[in-house]
DNA sequence: TATTATTTTTAGGTTAGTCTAAAAATATAT
DNA sequence: ATATATTTTTAGACTAACCTAAAAATAATA
């Protein structure tokens, strides 16, 4: 059984590993983790001796497939709570993150197998991030966005890469919920904000907005 | 906001404060969180800065109006968390109390007050324990205990006195279930055990599992 | 390539929660 | 009431996770 925290760490490493073969470097997991370089080394030395990460000092760190297992497991939880959160208790995509943060670290592999059940074995959660199975493989999107489209390129909205509140909430607010279809009606070259259709209405996105966005072409 | 240990200090002294006025026992909390004297005389005192409990060295611990407050509001928690595992996720009454224990501790009062909603209000939980409501106040029940009844006498099951699994496993195998009725027909003089006619159907329950069981007279 | 800047690690300390062993206070029994 | 037993507290130490400040390694630049 691990703590809270060394999951919070393999979390963070798996976030940053899937990419690059090249090992996480300490400071960009202090970064995503919000604690200090000297820290992470402490612990990435704890997790190397329980061998759920491969470390060389000064060259990074890895995940095991121990490692990985636990980490994905992890997140399966956190997307499997954010589903029920919001499709069980009506709380809105932009709410649920810190209350899943907290409910991915509860212990009960029955539990999340009857979760799983209960939420109709769901694929995608309310950000349309994919649902690791119980095997830990992962289903990520081709990371076609909004921006890569051309003039009168069609696509549908089944992601975005940006989770923040705000973000999250402008987007609701101007009718860019996942499903949503849209046309790109015009981009202006200079800032490449584009004119957007969205259900038979024109909007205007800045290029910030468009590259989080991702999307299925049509 | 309090930490997981600090609120199964409060919980258990709660637990032990109800009946009397004197102050909880170092070594009562201490056998309750299987932890030892020395560390609990350490969190009082802790406690006791963030006035969550009174503490006079050698007499013993009370809760302050406070803590009472988190006590109550940890036990709200675990019990609707029961309740969901049951009543949604299907979980047998003797399986979840490990997993509330967990689900307890997450911080969100908006998740608690939809929790709730989302399971109708439930007033009590899966073994007959009040759930407290949202401003802590607790409906306890008066406590007959099935072996206080004498014989023809008549009563419903609303709860347990003793929530190990292998009690709980023994009831409902002898279908001793929340809301059975249940007659007394007859007792035992010598080890006060009882033939008791449930659904049509007589058993033998010995004194100690009638002691545990919470009835209404009918 | 030598120098400077950045990143990472080490060294040493802190806090929360735990422990053992011994001391002090309280309770029990002769 | 004195001696004995029990309970509680103190003292000192441990681990997990964190910190700051300084040293060491690596990367970037002149």
């Amino acid at each position: 059984m691990n703590t809270y925290t060394e999951e919070n760490y393999l979390k963070a490493i798996f976030k940053y590993s899937n990419r690059t073969k090249e090992g996480v470097s300490t400071n960009v997991i202090a970064d995503e983790l919000n604690t200090k370089a000297s820290s992470v080394t402490d612990m990435i030395k704890k997790l190397s001796d329980k061998k759920l990460v491969l470390y060389k000092k000064y060259k990074g760190v890895t995940l095991t497939e121990a490692g990985r297992k636990i980490a994905v497991s992890v997140i399966r939880k956190h997307r499997l709570w954010e589903v029920f959160l919001v499709e069980k208790l009506d709380f809105k995509w932009d709410e649920v993150h810190d209350i899943a943060e907290q409910l991915e670290h509860i212990h009960s592999e029955e539990l999340v197998k009857r979760l799983d059940t209960f939420l109709d074995n769901p694929k995608y959660d309310p950000h349309g991030d994919p649902i690791p199975d119980k095997d830990g493989n992962v289903n990520h999107h081709k990371d076609i966005i909004l921006s890569d489209l051309k003039k009168n390129e069609k696509g549908i909205i089944v992601g975005v890469k940006e989770h923040s509140t705000s973000y999250l909430k402008y987007l609701e607010s101007v009718g860019l919920i996942l499903g949503t279809e849209i046309k790109v009606l015009e981009v202006i070259d200079f800032d490449h904000s584009m004119k957007i259709a969205i259900n038979k209405k024109d909007t205007i996105i800045s290029h910030q907005a468009s590259k989080n966005l991702i999307i299925k072409k049509i």
